[in-house]
DNA sequence: GCCAACGTTGGC
DNA sequence: GCCAACGTTGGC
């Protein structure tokens, strides 16, 4: 099966890379996706050993700070039927699960993150869908092409 | 802090 | 099932 290539938002005020930096085995569950098109993404679209460019949001100088990969398929996000969690939705119950999170695991943090600005510099990056006006969703599959072109530009060998 | 874009909700 | 109102996202 061919590996796919991923962006996962998230506002480092919230939980930046470092805090998955911090995790054990630096994995955590990737929950509160509220969203019914970036969950078919994690659902149906997501398989374990999948790149993940991590994306932080919401700040001065958006960039994509890091490389994570998919070490667990979906499951149930139970913060959904957890009436403290931020994440509530009475909608979702454990018999018929409407959210589901996948386990990510923190490969690399870029020593030269790939800020927004330059992506939108680039004529490679003109179609991408981060880059499309309007869009709001927190997971967003990318090409091949896009993935190692951001790879290159963050300093990374090619490697696996 | 502003505002455009978009998704969701709810009245009808 | 339409659509206005509202809430949220996220770049600037």
């Amino acid at each position: 099966m061919a590996q796919n290539y991923w962006i996962l938002k998230s506002e480092p005020s919230v939980f930046s890379i470092e805090d998955l930096a911090s995790r054990p085995d630096q994995t955590e569950g990737w929950d509160g996706v509220r969203n019914y098109q970036a969950r078919n993404y994690l659902k149906d679209g997501m398989n374990k050993g999948d790149a993940i460019l991590y994306y932080h949001s919401s700040i001065k100088e958006p960039a994509i700070v890091g490389l994570c990969s998919v070490v667990r398929e979906a499951y149930p996000d139970t913060s959904a039927w957890n009436p403290d969690s931020a994440y509530h939705d009475p909608k979702s119950i454990p018999e018929k699960p409407i959210w589901f999170q996948v386990d990510i695991q923190l490969k690399e943090i870029f020593t030269y993150p790939v800020y927004l600005r330059d992506l939108k510099k680039n004529p490679l990056f003109q179609d991408m869908i981060l880059l499309k006006r309007g869009n709001r969703l927190s997971v967003l599959p990318a090409s091949a092409t896009h993935f190692h072109a951001i790879l290159k530009m963050a300093g990374i060998k090619n490697k696996r």
